[in-house]
DNA sequence: GAAGTTGTCTAGTGAGTTGCTCAAGATTTT
DNA sequence: AAAATCTTGAGCAACTCACTAGACAACTTC
């Protein structure tokens, strides 16, 4: 039940280009050295936010990568999907990528206790990813106290 | 961020202990038929909820396992923690298993955005499993229409 | 007390995924 | 043309997942 360090790096990355969004264009190897990414690893995170549409990119002297969208219409449910795939914790409670189950006995019968529990776990983790935009996200201020 | 088989073999196993439970004993390859789940895998999962103090077994002739705590004082997400380890998305925000990130540049600022955020899923994701006990579970009815 | 039936334990294994690296190419600026 | 940057695709070691195998221990029944 975890999130990959895809999601991680992506997510942390698009805090850097957040606080750019509207002026110039961060490099890979500026966001990597602020975020402690591995440089090639980062690279292909950022084509598949650019190939989603939320980025843009220049090559050449003076390139980089720009957000494209306003941080107030990503959300994290929104990157998580694009690096991670589908957030339903088992595939036939997904709303975006829904898989019949092959050896659930109840399948058939239309009452799976795991569909029912599972599916308000879907509804809840995406309840909150999914209202939870970039500008929210880069705002953050944790509560005295915690640690990382 | 998905569920492994094991926890979906494992809840659904307990859902055949669930029925005899204060009556006679189950062996493992009832449960394995009755839920299409492999026996030699189901063993090692039957072994480690034994191991958790859920289950308790008997060898031999007219051997078996069988619950031995109430299944309204047992929840889905102690099981899944058995079977699949801590709940938390990254483990920077886990309450059951703790772990500082290592690369992460706010790790040191007490203000980390990515820990607030997986900390709210944590949190929902705790709160439904935490309370939804095996009786529950095991009595599901799902609304028509639905299909697992 | 021997035979047969069950759970117990440890180790192994094939397929797939994760996290990352590398090299060659395309595009832009200077 | 040269240098800097993004682009693409391939490759790979380590790990995890889902499962299998086999030897062993304990219990029942005859």
């Amino acid at each position: 039940m975890k999130f990959s360090k895809k999601s991680e790096y992506g997510l942390r990355a698009l805090l850097e280009l957040c606080e750019t969004y509207g002026g110039r264009v961060l490099q890979r190897h500026e966001i990597a050295e602020r975020q402690n990414i591995p440089v090639e690893f980062l690279e292909q995170i950022l084509l598949a936010l650019k190939r989603a549409g939320l980025l843009a990119s220049r090559r050449g002297m003076r390139g980089g990568y720009a957000l494209i969208k306003s941080p107030d219409d990503i959300t994290l449910g929104q990157v998580i999907r694009i690096l991670d795939g589908p957030l339903a914790p088992i595939s036939c409670v997904s709303k975006t990528a829904y898989q019949k189950c092959a050896d659930c006995p109840y399948a058939a019968k239309a009452a799976c206790p795991l569909q029912q529990a599972m599916g308000e776990v879907r509804d809840a983790i995406a309840n909150i990813l999914d209202h939870y935009t970039l500008s929210r996200f880069a705002h953050t201020k944790l509560a005295e106290g915690s640690s990382c």
